[in-house]
DNA sequence: TCTGAAGTTTAAGAAATGTAAAGGCCAGTG
DNA sequence: CACTGGCCTTTACATTTCTTAAACTTCAGA
């Protein structure tokens, strides 16, 4: 498993990253100072370092020369918007990428696999959760192409609904949050007023059915979350 | 240890790239004018070249025709922003690789030791490098010709679909965003309203046909970029 | 039973992507 | 040197997908 190292003063960010890393079967650490940054590089076995720019006491261009003086460890850096200067600099400084901000956690993650893929790091090719086949009742799904059928005709999902279907039917049988889910299928956490999640919710089971007595696929576990129910 | 030549008129550039091979532990040297890199070439026994197409004196194309017309040396081409009608001529001319500016020198460096790789596998086993041809399902890419076929006829594609399908079929199974396909294949970044990469992705997809059930082998990830279905 | 919080639904709006057709560029050709 | 054909880009509109808005329903606890 690929460990990697983000060092970025926003904690709130940061515990985003690392929760939608972990679903992504990445082992993460954070670091909130450029200081503390550059020791856990020095000292741990990171596979990749994501670093912001703009740090509070030390420039993240600066931890990122200091990195380069004595690692060549992978760096993607989290720009500001439109940081042109800083982002030209970044690669002459030897970071493998960098990312404008705003950016979805779904961006970052593809940049870090594209990072490893580059590389010919490909650690990717041993367990591929990605080539799961999930069957439970008469519904199928298959994540390699991204396809839903119920009785072998297709379900015409979304891939906000198709994320959402996997998710729950990999779990089957056990609550997911909503906030999780959201993050994994939205990339964001909810604010209270946000009903994006619902509404492809409510979409999603239209496109299921209800299997028999009208009862749902989907069960709302309320203030908690939903529950794939295994047939 | 091998030796690297750069052929670029752009000093800084060249001393940065040194710095950096230096630390991967290549030795290099460093021409800027085609002229001199040519009669480098020609004297000095290198084991590989990187070559800017943006020449003062003397064309880069030009200068790698001569190089071919006595050396199968291997070489790498450093292409400015949306050069495509030069990359492809570039690689007709036999450039083992290209690499669109802006770019990082780990980048760099990957595609040197790929080319090594190829080198070495093609020196091994007598036959052409393995990783230069791809097959999935019924579609077969073959990087060397830059031709694509779907149960072995042809499907005429442009370069620049080719180049995109090379991507995608090389990243398969795997998301590849839409900003790294734009700089990979059209050598920019895409503004707000650039509608180019999307009608050629509709032309590809259009040539490429569809796998059984009309599903599409390039599923759109929204907001991301794309993933080739791997079956 | 009443009430507020949480969840659902439908519809409208916004954003991203798809695609046909026209336009422009450039190399090859007569 | 105009003509032609191939290829990429632009334009303009269509379509799909996601989000927001707002009204409605359900549920737990007072």
């Amino acid at each position: 498993m690929k460990h990697i190292l983000i060092i970025d003063d926003d904690t709130e960010l940061c515990e985003l990253l690392q929760e939608y890393l972990a679903s992504e079967k990445f082992a993460t650490s954070t670091a909130h100072g450029g200081a503390t940054g550059l020791e856990m590089v020095r000292n741990g076995s990171f596979d990749l370092v994501i670093l912001d720019v703009m740090l509070p006491e030390m420039n993240g261009l600066e931890v990122l020369k200091s990195i380069r003086s004595f690692s060549k460890i992978p760096v993607i850096m989290l720009t500001a918007k439109g940081d042109e200067v800083d982002r030209v600099l970044g690669l002459e400084l030897g970071s493998d990428d960098y990312l404008p901000k705003p950016f979805s956690p779904r961006e970052l993650v593809a940049r870090i696999k594209a990072v490893f893929r580059r590389l010919g790091n490909a650690e990717e090719h041993g367990v591929r959760p990605e080539s799961l086949k999930i069957e439970i009742a008469d519904i199928f799904i298959e994540s390699a192409t991204r396809t839903a059928t119920r009785n072998g005709s297709d379900l015409a999902l979304t891939e906000v609904e198709f994320s959402i279907l996997e998710n729950l039917m990999r779990a089957a049988g056990t609550v997911v949050e909503r906030q999780e889910l959201a993050l994994k299928v939205l990339g964001r956490r909810l604010s209270y007023d946000d009903r994006s999640l619902d509404v492809h919710m409510s979409n999603l089971r239209r496109k299921l059915g209800t299997i028999a007595d009208d009862k749902d696929r989907i069960k709302t576990i309320r203030g908690v979350g939903y529950l794939y129910v295994r047939s």
